[in-house]
DNA sequence: GCGCGGTGCTAATTCCGATTAGCCAAAACG
DNA sequence: CGTTTTGGCTAATCGGAATTAGCACCGCGC
């Protein structure tokens, strides 16, 4: 009875736009868009290699599977009524117990994921070239609603091929892709830097030193070229040898502050590029008999704890890891119905802390 | 052909007992053993009201499907090869920002479950009524290998239904049960107060100071334990007005310190239960122009980050979160093979950190 | 003693997706 | 030039679970 056919093709047929899709994604749609048979469909899928495909096919599979939003329709018959793993998010981080920020980070997104009453899953990969493909191959399949991939340092990243194929909503926090498939969060470094230098030329000083980071990370740089920017733009010529290069730690603020006071016209302000190195510039400071901040001002970067419980309290710029925990989880909501410029780089905002590190230099009074 | 049914039972029923039963539990299994038709398995698990199902069959359904251990096999053919979510253990915790004790136990899990090729999925509840069993029933339906159930202060739960009935391995992570259904760990918080303060009367003292956490709390009571024990041991009469209620804070220490070297006969000893309050003691001591260890001795407990830093650092105890966290692993890995002591409370050692704010007491020389 | 409706269940079907076996054509080989 | 290999794919089938349709039985009113 053709009427019957075309009721049931109708009702198929009626989900198709918008209008929550009835229909779920199946092996045998995309075989019929990609020109090859289900079984194709769920070897290329699979990467099953007992069975060999080409790649021309491989690839037409994989395009029509991410243009179709397919999902593995995870369960047997359940597909529709029992949503296993629907309202959660993944927060995929390379390392979370080494610092504060990931946890931070983590929290903002628990803080948003909340209200919505998603549950968030975090793995911690170690950036193990293993482990990490594994677990969001695992979230995928899973089919979590989304995944947050987290780095502890703000970097470039390939995007792991699991998420670089995957329909599901990805955003990257703390890191990024050179040519933004995904949407990302990182904090305004250069931003920072200039901020942080910015306060210490508006109380006057003119001789303004800083210990850097190790030269190859990118926090390092755009600190760095906050910190130019400010002095081009009180018209403060750059003196290359108030720049010294650190590694985060105390040792090396230490080291950094000797050898900037060393100088016959010694800087009036040192900005440490984070708080470990100013607790070591602190201590080389307080040998020398140096008063904080009436003598010499500091600014540090990141608002660790210790900030505070230096003595004087730490002036410090606060990263804003929960703000980007927040954003990710904003984005990844928003993307339900506007995902158009998949690819904007966002940087959010590093809010200066004004504790008492800071003064007018000597001189100027 | 009845040798080849034979067979095939033989090959079903091989895997009973241990030798991980190659064959999953299916909704036929159930039906079997229940004695009704999978159709009717299928309508009880999922509580369809479609069809009726009498009171008597439903509880059998369920009885059997407990009994076996049965998951919805979760994917479709999917059911022999991949196995999503094996290989996962859960680790679901109440708060894990707030404080350092529950990511060093979630590093002590992700420690060993790495030697295991194991990926750890972490969530964190709040202790929300809501969304703790929907986090743990998720994770069950996920079909998580185990769960590793934490909580970030010491105490007694009433296991959460989810965990009550699944059939998958479940640890207590810093908590237990009255029955013991599940085995725990916990910190050997009376022995380490026992340690902390027989390392005080080790060098000398007679008169030792305590200044608790809140009475209700058992680390408190536990604690409190300890160190009558220890001046039980030592023959020396506890002393009612040497034991302060403080509140786990800095304040509440620099309050119990003054209260405590008020007396006539103040203590040469103070044992501050934990390391917070330490520091409002070693505040309160400093004030009065004490100093420590030479005049006053002082042990902290928990190890946390700043007893490193105190001038003089201070002696402490420390919380094996760590430990706690490998032991849940290897509990549930040897739970594979020797099940039988399910509810065993284990408690682990809290270690004394020797660092130099114990001296003995001025008078004893 | 006969239809009638409700209760409690099952047989049969269907769905999604994995897998096996094997087809076909092009490449390599003799 | 015929044969074997092998790369690339599909048809057919299978398995777990949901679902539809409907059967058997029981009590009930007439």
């Amino acid at each position: 009875m053709p009427q019957d056919s075309n009721e049931k093709q109708r009702e198929r047929g009626s989900g198709l736009g918008k209008v929550s899709g009835k229909q779920r994604v199946t092996m045998q749609d995309i075989a019929r868009i990609a020109g090859c048979s289900q079984s194709t469909v769920s070897f290329v899928l699979n990467a099953n290699t007992s069975v060999k495909i080409s790649e021309p096919t491989r690839r037409r599979v994989l395009e029509v599977a991410r243009e179709l939003g397919y999902r593995p329709a995870s369960l047997p018959g359940l597909n529709r009524n029992r949503g296993r793993s629907e309202g959660t998010i993944a927060f995929v981080i390379d390392k979370i117990s080494t610092s504060p920020e990931g946890i931070v980070a983590l929290d903002g997104v628990r803080q948003i994921a909340r209200n919505l009453g998603a549950i968030v899953l975090v793995a911690e990969t170690d950036g193990d070239p293993m482990l990490e493909p594994r677990t969001l191959e695992m979230f995928i399949e899973m089919g979590v609603q989304a995944i947050i991939y987290a780095c502890i340092f703000t970097r470039e990243v390939t995007l792991p091929n699991a998420l670089a194929e995957t329909t599901i909503p990805v955003v990257l926090l703390n890191c990024y892709t050179p040519d933004g498939q995904r949407p990302a969060v990182v904090p305004g470094e250069i931003a920072g830097g200039h901020r942080a230098t910015a306060a210490l030329l508006a109380v006057g000083h003119r001789r303004v030193g800083t210990i850097t980071g190790e030269a190859f990370m990118e926090a390092t740089r755009d600190r760095l070229q906050g910190y130019r920017n400010a002095l081009a733009t009180a018209d403060i010529p750059f003196a290359p040898e108030l720049v010294v290069e650190g590694d985060w730690s105390a040792s090396a603020g230490y080291r950094g502050t000797q050898q900037l006071m060393a100088f016959d016209q010694p800087p009036t302000a040192i900005f440490c590029q984070n708080d470990r190195m100013a607790v070591g510039c602190y201590e080389a400071l307080k040998e020398m008999g140096k008063r904080i901040p009436e003598d010499i001002s500091v600014v540090g970067y990141d608002d660790e704890e210790i900030a505070r419980h230096l003595s004087p309290p730490l002036t410090s710029l606060i990263l804003p890891s929960r703000a980007m925990g927040r954003w990710s989880v904003e984005r990844i909501m928003q993307g339900d119905t506007e995902s158009d410029d998949a690819g904007a780089l966002v940087k959010l905002e590093c809010e200066l802390v004004e504790r008492d590190s800071i003064a007018p230099p000597p001189e100027a009074g």
